[in-house]
DNA sequence: TGTACATCAGTGAACGCGCGTTCACTGATGTAC
DNA sequence: TGTACATCAGTGAACGCGCGTTCACTGATGTAC
């Protein structure tokens, strides 16, 4: 950090001031509409400016890929140790965390969500940093610890997988067909994820 | 019908004609990559001319999305009709089909789940031709029928809600994120509804 | 049946806009002696 | 400490592309008498 020179500090700030423009610009405007130059004109450089820092559009967009990734994983690992609650509280949580992010930071969710997976079979392994692999390590858990059943071709990976899509769909529904609809969502979706985490007892 | 001039009729089938071409074009590249221009070339038309049949490129889609959601809406109510077994099955068999819907049209899906619903409140009326109405109506005959028990603040409306953010997040999952992903995934999917159906009983 | 006219279906060219990327360049900053 | 030089950070202009929409127009089709 500390032997890094002045001038590496500063490219590394401007790197991340273009970083957290293009953020605010999907914000605004949507993934999709994600423009370059219009990056450019907020951090007032010409277009050109921003290939001192990036190759291409596509870098800006797989470098805040990356970071939505680990706060999406930060924010799902910091549950995992912060109660002592049953595993399946945990992952109650954790499902109402992952719905939060995409609330929330939805500018990262929909950018991750758009990018297609690297994982294309049951078995390749599991990147270890992924979100994935955090409600993995639940489920797991809470099999090891009785609380929840494997059934036939319904393992680990398949419950995983069958919460995930819950999750996802209460979260992009929220951010696409219902995104003007006012309700009081979070209760319904809690008493649906405890009644489902009942089922696989 | 046989009351229109041949030039109404022709009038008519080129309008489909333009439709059906978008609707190949957004199959190929996508909802947010359609263009106006390049149905016009597909059509064999410049694009001044696609004017004849719709006032701008939104009334295309508008259109798209109309004949999308009486697709929809028959897959759904197909279901419900042919069958004679519990009305927890027809739910499962329809949650399937919105899911096969969202796979094998998923031209039509991808259009519709990017227009926002007209419904904001859930003191306004459900649409009776929207799929949602289908699903709601076939909650209401389980819990009429006492094979679906209604909970505090977990009436026909959320369960049904929750029924279908579970349907939305499988389908949109295997569309984005896990689209290269190879994977038997029905089997996985009707257990997953089962089960969550079994737990509202 | 023929003719005059109105409507329809479709064109070509243009408007005004936005995009990502490249390239030759310049002035500022840092480095070596 | 001063100077010569190399690298860095950033610019301006252009390339080549695509987009939705408008507008004056023309030839074909249909209608009325």
């Amino acid at each position: 950090m500390s032997s890094r020179s002045p001038r590496q500090r500063r490219h590394e700030k401007t790197k991340q001031e273009i970083l957290q423009t293009a953020l605010g610009l999907i914000k605004e405007v949507g993934f999709e509409n994600l423009s370059l130059r219009e990056i450019a004109r907020r951090v007032d450089y010409s277009p050109a400016g921003l290939y001192e820092y990036f190759d291409s559009k596509e870098g800006i967009i797989q470098a805040l890929s990356n970071e939505g990734n680990r706060q999406l994983l930060e924010a799902l690992s910091s549950i995992q140790k912060n109660q002592s609650r049953s595993v399946t509280c945990y992952l109650v949580e954790m499902c109402l965390a992952y719905i939060d992010f995409a609330l929330h930071k939805r500018e990262y969710f929909t950018l991750m969500s758009n990018l297609p997976s690297e994982r294309t079979t049951i078995d390749e392994p599991v990147r270890a940093d992924s979100p994935y692999a955090v409600y993995l390590e639940t489920v797991q858990a809470a099999i090891a610890g009785g609380e929840i059943q494997i059934r036939e071709n319904f393992g680990p990976e398949e419950i995983t997988y069958s919460l995930w899509a819950f999750v996802h769909g209460m979260a992009t529904l929220r951010l696409t067909h219902l995104m003007h609809f006012q309700a009081n969502f979070e209760p319904v979706n809690r008493l649906s994820l405890e009644l489902y985490l009942a089922s696989l007892a």
